[in-house]
DNA sequence: CCGATAAGTAGG
DNA sequence: CTACTTATCGGA
């Protein structure tokens, strides 16, 4: 009998999986399991994507599997099926393709199963002391005691995040018998929050019976009733958009589905962007849905990581919050994916493998005929197109939920002529008077932190420029009263010490120009002193868990003042806050970016839906030196459809995306003739091959041209666009093209990458 | 002529 | 991407 053929994925350069003889005692291996293979003269670990009877590679040189890793699949065949669709859609190495799904462990081969996790508790003996049993300066242990104390019981990683060198200090309580340890499920093992009584308003429920219906047939019967949802159940792929303005309760929605699904015995996954994952979110849907919820993002280690993905693969929680990389989670019966914030800009990576889990989602849910809802108050320009082509099912909430609220009023104020104090205006600083004075609490957005974002000879007009970028340095103030700081590139991170003398003419007499975070706090504080204020940026929130900690002070009425860059206006909730004033939007209007305005009008929006969010209306100011503005007038008059609307027609007559498919290639190298050569020498070769095609396609290209900030991190950058209004053409040459990139000798001095779907062109 | 280094290339 | 092969240079 002839032998079978592993078509393994491995790490390197290539786009298909590599053949490997299997041998006979390798007969139960299965597509989804790791194997260990030779390559080159080691061994390695890949992924078995494919059992197959032939190799295309027919050669007396196919080495044969080492040993079969897994018992049984780590991936599921849907989530195989992903990353090979994955693969060839963004043009990616399989390898890196399945580097980015798996994580660390089970990449370098280590065991799948997961062995129980220590838990920790008060022992009969522990439950009869108190904290003034142990020595005061025994503060490890008084720390684990008091932990204990509250929580009852604690596993090593819950431990790991809360206490630093907690082991030490148990091992000496468990000694005196204060404390003891079992094993048990690598989850928090914890009780839910009660269930909290909820009524969905009218559109709530409309929107969760248009998703639950959607799965079963007779559709006319009741889906509130589960058994007959239970008993009609018919899955199939359908997209849906639900827009619902801040404040709308869309948390509630995606909750009622999730319920629904759940009752049914479905999994679910929930995307959320990058900060919007709190412990507070997971105990809020653990306590509405009375079930586990799993969570996956950035701040997990290894082992929750690890434990996350069995868990789901097992089948044992029906629930899973994460971020980006949770799409590719192999999930054992997943009934239903949700994404939350669809338009966020933190779905799509950015560096390496450059998917968008969004629309990764929106293809699986296609490939297992299971719905997707895209949730946003705010959605992409993308997603409205696709709901105006109906391809998504289009869904509103249109009210506030909580009672009383409204949506605060968007007043746009002409700054041109007025007198501005460090970039504050007369009549915001007026408005302000008036909030604080009325007890409430005012925010202002401005998304530039430091101090100035130009630091200029009063002399000469010296300006700090970054030595390795081509930006200014940013100034940041550490010490006011002796004019101390440190000049930052934000771009590339170097930081220098602010010169005392200017570099070029020995001036001592340096001008900050422009506004930054730090300095409107220092404004701010000075013209109200009485009043306590609050900076909430990448800066002040450096260390982990000071953000909960500043937004916690925030809403607990701690400050008068909130001044925040953009990670304010996610997500969080300050019911006090009555007065939003948007201190500087004007670079959104004019960039070289043509999505600038779409996102300008995305946080404009999110930024204001921090107003009035209690019982209290609220107010939204905007500081604009162009009130005429066609885009920002509809947006501020007419709201974010009208907007929509008007941009999506801007896109249409531009002949840009969503209209248009794009695909950026992206180059840079320490010399810039490098870099230009290797766009060029890739142009020809693409035109060359469009040639051959020949199927009347056009693909038409732009560029090369250098990148908007030409030198960053000391590389020259430069990139090339390709755009159609075929897709397919686009992939075609592509596939032709990609093979004879590899082979180009600059490839080898360039770095370069292929942008399928680019989003941001920096 | 040898060894160090740079450039080139295949990997199953 | 990386280890291995081949080409190239300069010193003895």
């Amino acid at each position: 009998m002839k032998q079978k053929i592993a078509k393994v994925a491995v790490p390197g350069p290539f786009l298909f999986p590599l053949d490997y003889l299997l041998p006979e005692v390798c007969v139960d291996a299965q597509a989804g399991m790791r194997v260990w293979v030779p390559f080159r003269n080691k061994k390695i670990v890949g992924l078995l994507m494919d059992v197959g009877e032939q190799s295309d590679y027919d050669d007396s040189k196919t080495k044969s599997v080492l040993e079969v890793i897994d018992d049984e699949a780590i991936l599921t065949a849907d989530s195989l099926k992903l990353l090979q669709w994955a693969s060839h859609y963004y043009h990616e190495p399989i390898g890196e393709v399945v580097q980015a799904a798996l994580p660390k462990r089970l990449r370098a081969g280590e065991a799948a199963q997961i062995e129980g996790v220590t838990y920790w508790q008060l022992s009969e003996l522990g439950q009869q002391k108190s904290l003034d049993d142990i020595a005061k300066n025994a503060l490890r242990q008084r720390e684990l005691f008091s932990a204990l104390q509250v929580h009852g019981k604690l596993n090593e990683n819950q431990l790991n995040h809360r206490l630093q060198n907690w082991r030490a200090a148990a091992k000496t309580l468990a000694q005196k018998n204060w404390l003891e340890s079992y094993p048990g499920p690598c989850l928090l093992e914890s009780d839910y929050a009660a269930k909290p009584e909820h009524t969905l308003n009218e559109q709530q429920q409309a929107a969760v019976d248009a998703v639950v219906q959607s799965q079963i047939d007779n559709p006319s019967k009741q889906a509130g009733n589960m058994a007959l949802v239970a008993q009609n159940y018919a899955p199939r792929f359908s997209a849906f958009l639900l827009q619902g303005i801040t404040g709308s309760g869309k948390t509630e929605v995606y909750l009622g589905m999730i319920d629904a699904m759940v009752k049914l015995g479905k999994q679910v996954l929930v995307l959320v962007p990058e900060i919007g994952l709190t412990p507070q979110m997971i105990q809020r849907f653990e306590a509405y849905l009375q079930t586990r919820v799993a969570a996956l993002h950035s701040g997990l280690n290894e082992s929750e990581r690890h434990c996350a993905w069995h868990m789901v693969r097992t089948n044992q929680v029906k629930v899973l919050l994460g971020t980006r990389s949770a799409v590719f989670a192999p999930f054992a019966d997943l009934g239903l994916c949700i994404i939350d914030e669809e338009h966020d800009l933190s779905y799509k990576q950015q560096d390496g493998f450059r998917y968008s889990a969004r629309d990764l989602m929106i293809q699986r849910a296609r490939q297992q005929n299971i719905p997707v809802v895209l949730g946003s108050a705010t959605p992409s320009l993308e997603s409205l197109y696709n709901a105006k082509m109906q391809r998504y099912q289009h869904l509103y909430l249109t009210q506030r939920a909580a009672q009383g609220a409204k949506l605060p009023q968007l007043k746009l104020l002409d700054i041109r002529g007025e007198s501005i104090q460090e970039g504050v205006s007369q009549s915001l600083k007026l408005t302000m008077q008036k909030h604080l004075a009325a007890g409430n609490q005012v925010l202002l957005f401005l998304n530039r932190r430091g101090f100035s974002p130009v630091l200029m000879c009063h002399e000469c007009g010296w300006q700090a420029s970054c030595p390795s970028c081509d930006a200014n340095m940013t100034y940041h103030q550490t010490d006011a009263l002796n004019d101390l700081g440190y000049l930052q590139c934000h771009h590339c991170d170097e930081q220098i010490v602010k010169p005392s003398l200017c570099p070029s003419c020995q001036s001592e007499e340096f001008v900050k120009v422009g506004q930054g975070t730090e300095r409107l706090q220092e404004t701010i504080e000075s013209w109200f002193s009485d009043k306590r204020v609050l900076r909430i940026d990448r800066d002040t929130t450096r260390l982990k868990g000071s953000i909960s900690e500043l937004t916690e002070q925030a809403k607990s009425g701690q400050a008068d003042i909130l001044i925040g860059t953009q990670m304010l206006a996610k997500g969080h909730d300050f019911p006090n806050v009555t007065l939003v004033g948007l201190v500087d939007i004007d670079q959104g209007l004019f960039s070289a970016d043509y999505r600038a305005a779409e996102r300008m009008a995305q946080l404009v929006l999110q930024v204001a839906g921090r107003a009035g969010r209690g019982a209290k209306a609220g107010e939204v100011l905007i500081q604009t030196h162009h009130p005429d503005h066609p885009l920002l007038t509809s947006l501020v008059q007419h709201g974010y459809d009208r907007f929509a609307v008007k941009a999506l027609a801007e896109r249409e007559q531009a002949c840009l995306p969503p209209y248009q498919y794009q695909v950026l290639f992206r180059a840079e190298a320490h010399n810039p003739d490098d870099a230009m050569h290797f766009l060029y020498s890739l142009k020809a070769g693409l035109e060359n091959t469009a040639q051959q095609l020949d199927r009347g396609d056009d693909v038409e290209f732009w560029g090369p041209v250098s990148a908007p900030m030409l030198k960053r991190q000391g590389r020259f950058r430069f990139q090339l666009m390709l755009q159609a209004t075929n897709r397919g053409a686009l992939h075609r040459m592509l596939n032709v093209m990609q093979p004879h990139i590899l082979k180009s000798p600059l490839a080898r001095k360039v770095r370069w990458s292929i942008d399928v779907d680019p989003q941001e062109m920096y």
